[in-house]
DNA sequence: CTCAGATGTCTAGCAGTGCTAGGATCGGCC
DNA sequence: GGCCGATCCTAGCACTGCTAGACATCTGAG
């Protein structure tokens, strides 16, 4: 009875902290050195419970993933919130996305960078991740159609301009002085004329 | 003497034929199949081969990223050539980027989405990815120059939106038929107000 | 023409990977 | 107490990138 809660329980205390071990080692040493083998020796359980949690390694990865499209979530909404003037929220909206983006490089590349099978544009979607995606179009749908664009279209290529301005600035590829000056940038040119 | 120099042409040419074997089996099947067995099956040599040309995987695949960058400094250059307007090149430089993408996935991922040691800011930056950001600079700088804008950051932004759009394209994140509507819309961003 | 030495190539193997079959061990129920 | 099912681990498979050492082949001097 109480025993059969306690283990489910316990069984879902491992189920997390299998994934918050994934997550740091990933983001201590690179998505490279998070193997079975050091995954389940840091959860101090033999690599087959990790089958029992998880279809594979990959599905691993993918729940880090989820968990990165949750507090995205929420971190954009907050960047948003504080900003009633629209110009100054899609600003803020930029800054908190290239922010946690630089914070947790390795969730980062987890939800948008490593190959998935995570479905993005259909109703299988994360419903987190339709949550990051609707704070970005919340932003930025206004500013299109004041100046009479495709929403969507804006939408998306605001995020990818983010996306890029992320993996870029990660992998080094970018000028690290000139960042402020590119976003600032960005915004001038979506909220140009507006 | 001349035996020397047919080996030495062989060796080149070996070099040369492990290169595109790496190169079509990604593209056919992705990076993840190209091991160093069925590589080395491909040329018809032994594995051991592979590592007296190359100091290693990741070298091989460098050296298919580095071919890729003469291949999209040429294709730039091209597409920029026909339009003596700067908003016409600019759009058919993006256009052109893009399709380079596109139609090589592979090689687009050895040079701009796997990990490797290439230097992107520095001296020891491969000459032709210096060329192709040339090209990118030689569009964008006289409309930043137009606007005010700092020539340097706006071909950075340019370029993260040119390869947000290819990567989010590539893991089929943005809707596909929208994809002339976002190029045009970015064309529109950049040249507004010249 | 012969034969040491250099050059080139291959076979076999190492340590590590993701993943799994099979046996041992522990819990709760009759 | 004795059984049974759930839980977990040991051992192993087929694969990975990479390398040491044996083998062959070709070169050039005597």
């Amino acid at each position: 009875m109480a025993a059969q809660q306690r283990r489910e329980r316990e069984r879902a205390e491992r189920h997390r902290l299998i994934i918050t071990a994934a997550r740091e080692l990933a983001e201590a040493e690179g998505w490279g050195a998070v193997t079975t083998r050091r995954l389940s020796e840091r959860v101090e359980y033999s690599q087959p419970v990790l089958y029992s949690h998880f279809k594979g390694k990959d599905a691993i990865v993918a729940a880090v993933a989820v968990e990165g499209f949750e507090e995205l979530a929420t971190a954009l909404r907050r960047a948003r919130a504080d900003h009633p003037d629209a110009r100054a929220g899609l600003r803020a909206l930029a800054y908190g996305y290239l922010e946690f983006a630089r914070a947790r490089p390795a969730v980062y590349a987890a939800m948008f960078v490593r190959e998935t099978d995570i479905e993005f544009g259909t109703e299988a979607t994360p419903a987190p991740l339709k949550a990051a995606f609707g704070e970005l179009h919340g932003a930025v749908a206004p500013l299109a159609a004041a100046r009479g664009a495709d929403p969507e279209a804006c939408t998306e290529l605001f995020w990818s301009a983010l996306h890029g301005l992320a993996t870029l600035t990660e992998g080094s590829r970018l000028r690290p002085g000139a960042h402020r000056t590119r976003v600032d940038l960005l915004i001038d040119l979506v909220t140009a004329g507006t």
